[in-house]
DNA sequence: ACATTAACACCAC
DNA sequence: GTGGTGTTAATGT
């Protein structure tokens, strides 16, 4: 017979000593502090499915993507950028064991601390607890703009709408323009925005021509984000 | 008409 | 050399 504990000894006050008397800022990413960082290559894998994670994964720089495999194609799961927590769930004890996680980007750079240190300091801390709830919430979002454009999108506007968003709100501003560095390869676009390799290419291409937006392999620019955003058929 | 895939050449690191 | 890009032809819906 299972018995199901609803009180929280320690929740929401006091704030317990040990655990968190080094953390100044009441951030979760506060929590990864000390932790070295660890720099991954493209394409490096963290775990596969149906490994189980043992840690709490915060991204400082590039893109990590979460997929599963259905007869040898990558279907996206998901996709983290600076700031995003991986495995996080770990707080309520939920582990997802289903998906494969690798590095998106050349020099991604992570920090990872042990999932019962995360969980008993978050547990315990409610600021850090709805922190971490408005973290999910922007990947639930993320989740919920790729779905609306691979359904109301033809393949031309998803991939120009998830570059729009996705440079404007990863890239910096340079005047009027969006720079985004590194970039993301065409492959890695098809697998967001749901198209094939040679058609991101193409339509990139054709944005070039437009002087819409320009790119190397070391960057990426959205030269005019208005007519780009116009383009994707997507109010924003 | 739209989109994906295969094939191949080319380029950069 | 390997991985990424550019282009076109074939194919499917």
């Amino acid at each position: 017979m299972m018995t199901i504990n609803f009180k929280r000894e320690s929740f929401p006050t006091p704030i317990p000593t040990l655990l968190n008397s080094n953390i100044h800022p009441q951030s979760c990413i506060a929590l990864f502090d000390k932790v070295p960082e660890v720099t991954l290559k493209k394409g490096d894998v963290l775990f596969r499915e149906g490994d189980t994670p043992h840690f709490v994964y915060l991204v400082i720089k590039g893109m990590i993507k979460l997929y599963s495999l259905h007869d040898g194609k990558e279907m996206l799961e998901d996709y983290l950028q600076k700031g995003d927590f991986l495995n996080c769930e770990a707080v309520i004890g939920e582990i997802d064991k289903n998906k494969t996680v690798e590095a998106m980007t050349q020099m991604t750079v992570i920090k990872k601390i042990p999932i019962s240190t995360f969980q008993k300091t978050i547990q315990t801390n409610p600021k850090l607890y709805a922190e971490l709830l408005f973290n999910i919430l922007g990947r639930l979002n993320r989740t919920q703009e790729r779905l609306r454009r691979l359904i109301l999108l033809s393949s031309q506007q998803r991939v120009i709408h998830f570059i729009a968003l996705h440079v404007k709100k990863s890239g910096r501003q340079v005047g009027f323009e969006y720079v985004l560095k590194p970039p993301l390869t065409h492959q890695e676009i098809g697998n967001i925005a749901g198209a094939g390799r040679q058609t991101v290419t193409t339509i990139m291409n054709e944005l070039r021509r437009d002087n819409i937006i320009h790119f190397t392999r070391q960057y990426l620019i959205v030269r005019d984000m208005d007519r780009l955003l116009a383009l994707s058929g997507m109010k924003y």
